[in-house]
DNA sequence: GCTTCGGGAG
DNA sequence: CTCCCGAAGC
């Protein structure tokens, strides 16, 4: 079983790479981020055509997430991790007997900004919502969570120390996930340096693999003992085929026995 | 030979369509108008790559003419019909012992406006321009003319009734020019009402076919002689190809004999 | 409708 | 660099 996570940044302006992408790799499950569209603006008949089912939590402009999946969905609970959110970050299934949920983490902007409280404050929240479940659950949670795990995960420390996406609060609060009992998926295969899974739209980042690896599969102890891969489709990122335009992020996929 | 007129839209946003057009109908000489970009800006290697020669008058997001040619022209004079005029809508050429002049005469909004009288200012330098060549020059002078020279010309008379493109005094100006010694080319093969070369985007228009015809080719007594038809590709507007996103005029083609 | 732009966001 | 948007222009 394939899980796959993709920030598309806009789904929209994106919608034939996305399917061409899907097509070509068929994971059971793909989460998308940064759909930047409403349920209504969305363009399900592409992925209907694929047979994939998806579910959505869009929001004008900004944000979305959604799910796609060869299975229907058991359940649907949008408005991760909590309803009263103004803003659509997360949406979570229940396919297979896996809980999966679709994550995308405020960026915060800069260490300090008003956005950079409610990135901690967003975390927290959603460690209470994950604390409803027993660790015993079988979850992946993915997507961008715009949180490096530590200077591995980044392409120059020095310049990147204490600045967004690197700051210690925010990878206490990422950690704080780990500590109730998930596992950071990609370092069950690989513990070296230079793993990442954004680049930076300028200065040519990806040219000179300046990236960053922000987006994770966080999975509960039942699924790690079924994972044997995580793989980054860095192709996808640097890919000149479609028209050009890609996606600042790879698509970053879980692979599970079974 | 063949002179094509065509308002683009904007040659950035249709370089495709238009480079696949002059590709399969290789006309000598292609006018554009509306290229809503300056001369850094304006594609020219597509252009170089089928052979063509060519030369612009651009500016940033508004207006820009331009003239593209298989030969070489043997003269140029931008910023026609006056070099003061801070809009550029006027480009002119010599090439094989004709003048062709490219272009995009002001919309004007709405009759009173003072875009209006703005056009009305402008026709009489046009007229001034035209003045300083003897009518037994060859002349091509074409492009969108934005106006029509008579309810033949117009979908709905009724409801375009003295309105912008319409308007007598708009048809007056129209008129000195062919006063002055030129001939609307089209009218020499075709006296039907019903001929456009023109649709709104909104409301269907091209669906409906409620068109105008305001691009013109208005030539003088020696290209009279050579003139043997006038033809509007409909099918480029109305098209679904490459990728949809038509211009809203359709390219226009005089063809010479010899 | 379709294009341009500049502003905000990442 | 790339996306979104809301104006303005046609």
């Amino acid at each position: 079983m394939k899980i796959t996570t993709w920030n598309v940044n806009s789904i929209r302006a994106r919608e034939d790479r996305v399917l061409n992408w899907l097509d070509q790799h068929q994971p059971d499950v793909l989460c998308l981020q940064e759909l930047k569209c409403t349920e209504e603006q969305f363009p399900f008949d592409g992925f209907d055509a694929l047979g994939y089912q998806v579910v959505i939590h869009g929001q004008k402009s900004y944000n979305g997430v959604a799910i796609a999946s060869l299975d229907y969905p058991d359940s649907v609970e949008a408005a991760v991790p909590w309803p009263e959110d103004d803003q659509s970050r997360g949406i979570a299934v229940e396919i297979n007997g896996i809980r999966v949920a679709s994550l995308y983490c405020p960026n915060g902007r800069s260490v300090g900004h008003p956005a950079y409280e409610y990135k901690l404050a967003w975390f927290d929240r959603l460690h209470d919502w994950l604390s409803s479940f027993s660790p015993q659950t079988p979850m992946v949670l993915t997507g961008d969570y715009n949180i490096t795990f530590d200077d591995r995960d980044v392409n120059d420390p020095v310049a990147w120390r204490e600045q967004i996406l690197c700051s210690t609060p925010e990878r206490q609060r990422l950690n704080a996930l780990i500590d109730w009992g998930l596992t950071d998926a990609l370092r069950l295969f690989d513990e070296s340096a230079g793993i990442y899974t954004w680049w930076d739209y300028r200065a040519g980042g990806i040219l000179q693999n300046k990236g960053l690896r922000i987006d994770h599969h966080l999975i509960s102890g039942p699924l790690v003992e079924r994972a044997v891969a995580v793989e980054i489709d860095v192709d996808e990122r640097r890919s000149e085929r479609d028209g050009d335009k890609p996606s600042d992020h790879a698509p970053v996929t879980l692979v599970l026995e079974d």
